[in-house]
DNA sequence: TGAATAGTGTCTTTAAGACACTATTCA
DNA sequence: TGAATAGTGTCTTAAAGACACTATTCA
């Protein structure tokens, strides 16, 4: 609208009427040292460069179907990474976001360790232990744990940091490691098994000097919630 | 991109990059005769003229200093509402929605029926029985019912659909009513009084023949969720 | 065989559900 | 007082939690 502003870019429809830009934005966790850990970037391009953020781009108008499609093609495009679990979060919007009226559709996505690769100005930080972000990312962020927290509460979410191969009790200090809570050993079992989200992989786990435990796979269904709760949380770590 | 195809109204950057336009839709729901309804009005502009949708517009970036403003005065402007409950549902967009490349940030948004004006052309439709929408609002909407019937089974979101001033067995039936879930009585009360969303009136119910209930209120804390469930759907109605 | 964890069984406690009983209002 | 619903108490059932006991592997 006036001129001189510190608006960077504007965009306007075939009428003349300004329009935001689109953004997706993705927070891409990994279970790194039994903690949870979100991959954050440093910004080498446009504003706030040098700054912590979330993987983030425009939409490509040509190549994205839709904003999901988006949100996969910025995070191989700009870190290498073909993500396992996505799930929209939130859309922010507002006049003094990022370069300028922009609109956000922020992601939440979960990848394994390994799957991350060695990629120059990008780093895990735990996410109880985060740095400053560029924009308004600190608000994404805090919004994308608190729902991997929640959601965790309820569905085998957490389930989706481990390897496609994993023991119960794998899985249950991932969901601790998540939630911040304590859960009980044999109801966390009794749980699991009676929701059926995992179904028995047929082999051991190796390279104890213990007995083996069994490896457990997420079935078809397994993104679905749980009727209930996991377990209840009874008491804070 | 390419010129003669379908699209109707496109929209660049500064670079000459297309950018997506950025729409609100809100799916309005109250209670009507018992049973949850979605506000849709006729459009009667633009495209899909004389179809049903939900209520929706444009983005104005000079007065809209966020995508949830945008809504509210959308729904302000186009049926006379202030809405009394809103909350983002989910962002769609892709290549062949509404006018083009266009996102919609979708809300769910609660009523009450007498907050509705007389507005020319907008009716309610109960949700199992609604009718087939302009572009992909169908989709919107299902997923608007889903999210309403789902986090009302863990949350005190019913109770914004009945007055400031109600009973327990009021709230008992527009938990029913949303989840379709039959509740025990004893269980509901237990657990509504245990979770402490809702506090005393210190008035009782009028204008029958029998014993008078006391009139609850929701407290402040009443938009945060349950612990866990309100009571367990034990048989479908 | 001993170390170490996997997995199960039993008892206790808590909450859900069934159901009936008491309480309160007005005609 | 009787009709009608509000609200409570008691018993039963189901699930969570505590905790110990058995099972399995390898050095």
């Amino acid at each position: 609208m006036t001129v001189g502003m510190n608006i960077k870019r504007v965009a306007y429809d075939a009428e003349g009427y300004p329009v935001p830009l689109v953004m997706v934005d993705c927070a891409i966790f990994a279970i790194k040292d039994q903690a949870l850990h979100l991959l954050l970037p440093v910004r080498t391009r446009n504003l706030e460069i040098g700054k912590r953020a979330l993987v983030g781009g425009r939409l490509h108008l040509d190549v994205d179907m839709s904003p999901e499609e988006g949100a996969r093609r910025v995070a191989r495009e700009k870190l290498g990474i073909d993500v396992r679990y996505l799930e929209q979060l939130h859309s922010f919007g507002g006049p003094n976001r990022d370069e300028g009226w922009t609109v956000t559709i922020a992601y939440i996505a979960i990848v394994q360790l390994d799957q991350i690769p060695p990629v120059l100005h990008a780093d895990l930080f735990p996410v109880d232990q985060m740095p400053k972000l560029a924009f308004d990312h600190d608000e994404i962020a805090a919004m994308a744990v608190a729902r991997m927290r929640n959601k965790s509460s309820y569905s085998s979410l957490p389930a989706f940091l481990l390897p496609a191969e994993f023991t119960i009790d794998d899985l249950r200090h991932v969901y601790q490691q998540v939630t911040g809570a304590t859960l009980v050993k044999t109801t966390f079992r009794d749980q699991v098994l009676r929701q059926g989200f995992v179904e028995k992989a047929g082999k051991m786990s190796t390279g104890r000097t213990y007995r083996p435990a069994e490896l457990w796979r997420l079935t078809d269904r397994a993104v679905a919630n749980f009727n209930r709760v996991v377990s209840r949380a009874h008491r804070s770590l």
